[in-house]
RNA sequence: GUGGAUGUAGCUCAGUCGGUUAGAGCACCAGAUUGUGGUUCUGGGGGUCGCCGGUUCGAGCCCGGUCUUCCACCCCA
């Protein structure tokens, strides 16, 4: 490509007509199931101050914000400072302030933190809120991942209520199915039984490491596990013991058993435990049929780690078992992140849709309506300036009728303007000439089966609603 | 951030051993057809072979560098 050719950003798409419609499909089925477990739509900006933003996703989720430049000379600010502060010195640490002081949002569960925090007065609790907006991460693209893509999120504060994660599962559940997905997992695992067995093996403070280490189970095997643990400071006869919880077998119900008898003198995980079981107990209340299901698999799954830097408590993520593609959702309970921003005893629990990726998922299994790609229903052909003029009322009669038309704009050759018609999909043409204008029955051609029919204009408008 | 591939027309890709004017399919435009598309036929436009340098009588092809994209790791939706 020569140098003077337009290019993308790294890890960014355009989005053509035929793919938003594609892509307002998904956010439409998402969001109206939102809305009908009562959640309420807001939206942030798409720059967040980087104060806001930096700490809250671990030294690698730091890394990977998008930062945005400072206005204005930052040298010259650096050199007024070190002559005004002579305790001032210039590095990179020092530099980052007058480089730059905002940043693109990285997810939207830490700018609804802020937001909840800043509106706290006027909201009242517990709030349950929804918000689908692009996100930026600056890591490498691949399969599945990009630097701009949409999160589709729901989130309840203020509400300590194990109910709320018992309705993650059923909204995962309606939303993918409505989707069209027929095999999919929500795995569920708890923060707290995590911290038991880290207790219980007696070493509390590599949780992270243990929990890093056991989530690769299925990627590298038990073997791998054991070689990442022993790596990241665990003893053989920690490992031993963690090898009865890594390897948990069975039902749900087995898995809290064994559980249950594994780290019976951790109190925390004792707690872990029963959560999962209250969660288990409102699904079987709100929805008996819910294990009868086979399109949508809950599997409490003890190697599941994720975003271990805010969780406290349930964590999810959704895989669909169709085609090879990481997680398409995930979420959880944190205990206080608003606390960050210092609104303390605060709670709040959500989980989140990859919508791109659930576009790839869709696009792969052919499982996007084909009707939903219709767009104007009827092109009014253009013959000469006579009638063009004749056309413009019935356009604007055939749109007041609320059917969607449009006027090609221009005398332009009868085939370059079915060949219009055709490529943007439009069903019907009315062909509207001399003959038409004398004997005013119009020509409605349906493009599908090239038939033609002669119609009153009154005739025609009944035939398109 | 680490490792491996890739780059030729708008898109997908051929291009032999280094040898004349770099090709195909699709897409686009026009004509066959002055009131009929999606099929067909004919013709047409479109290229700094990613970029910079080197070797050579001669480079799309070989060498060095650089950038891009893709794949994997880390991490993640």
């Amino acid at each position: 490509m020569s140098s003077n050719k337009p290019s993308l950003p790294k890890g960014t798409r355009d989005f053509s007509p035929s793919e938003m419609v594609k892509r307002n499909y998904i956010f439409d089925t998402i969001k109206s199931v939102f809305r009908k477990y009562g959640y309420q739509e807001i939206q942030t900006p798409s720059m967040e101050n980087l104060s806001t933003l930096t700490g809250k996703y671990g030294d690698e989720g730091d890394k990977l914000i998008f930062k945005i430049l400072n206005s204005g000379d930052f040298w010259a600010e650096a050199d007024k400072r070190q002559q005004n502060d002579s305790t001032f010195s210039v590095n990179s640490r020092s530099l980052l302030p007058l480089l730059s002081e905002k940043a693109l949002r990285y997810d939207l569960t830490v700018p609804f933190a802020r937001y909840v925090v800043m509106h706290q007065n006027e909201i009242s609790f517990p709030f349950k809120r929804f918000q689908v907006q692009p996100v930026w991460r600056a890591d490498r693209p691949q399969k599945g991942r990009y630097r701009e893509f949409y999160q589709c999120d729901v989130d309840v504060v203020g509400s300590e209520s194990l109910l709320n994660e018992a309705e993650f599962i059923l909204v995962y559940k309606e939303a993918l199915s409505n989707l069209g997905l027929k095999d999919f997992t929500i795995k569920i695992n708890n923060r707290k039984i995590l911290a038991g067995i880290a207790e219980v093996i007696g070493k509390p403070e590599l949780i992270v490491d243990m929990t890093v280490a056991i989530d690769k189970l299925d990627k590298i095997g038990f073997e791998g596990v054991v070689k990442e643990l022993g790596e990241r400071g665990f003893s053989s006869d920690e490992i031993e013991a963690l090898r009865p919880a890594i390897l948990l077998q069975g039902t749900n119900e087995q898995k809290l058993s064994d559980l249950r008898t594994m780290l019976a003198g951790s109190e925390i995980a004792m707690k872990g435990i029963e959560e999962i079981e209250t969660i288990f107990e409102y699904l079987r209340n709100i929805c008996p049929s819910f294990y009868e299901e086979t399109q949508c698999k809950l599997e409490l799954d003890i190697t599941l780690a994720r975003g271990l830097n805010y969780y406290t408590g349930a964590i999810f993520e959704v895989k669909t078992n169709e085609v090879a593609m990481g997680s398409i959702g995930g979420g959880g309970r944190y205990d206080d992140l608003t606390g960050m921003f210092g609104l303390k005893g605060l709670t709040g629990a959500g989980i989140s849709f990859g919508a791109d990726r659930i576009y790839d998922v869709l696009e792969e299994l052919n499982l996007f309506p084909s009707d939903q790609t219709i767009g104007t229903k009827v092109l009014i052909s253009n013959f000469d300036t006579e009638s063009e003029r004749y056309a413009l009322p019935l356009l604007n009669l055939l749109r007041q009728a609320n059917i969607s038309a449009e006027l090609y704009p221009s005398s332009a050759k009868i085939k370059k303007q079915l060949s219009y018609a055709d490529s943007k999909r439009i069903p019907y043409v009315i062909l509207l000439g001399s003959q038409e204008m004398e004997s005013g029955i119009l020509t409605l051609k349906n493009m599908e089966t090239g038939e033609q029919t002669s119609l009153s204009f009154e005739q025609l408008l009944s035939y398109l609603k």
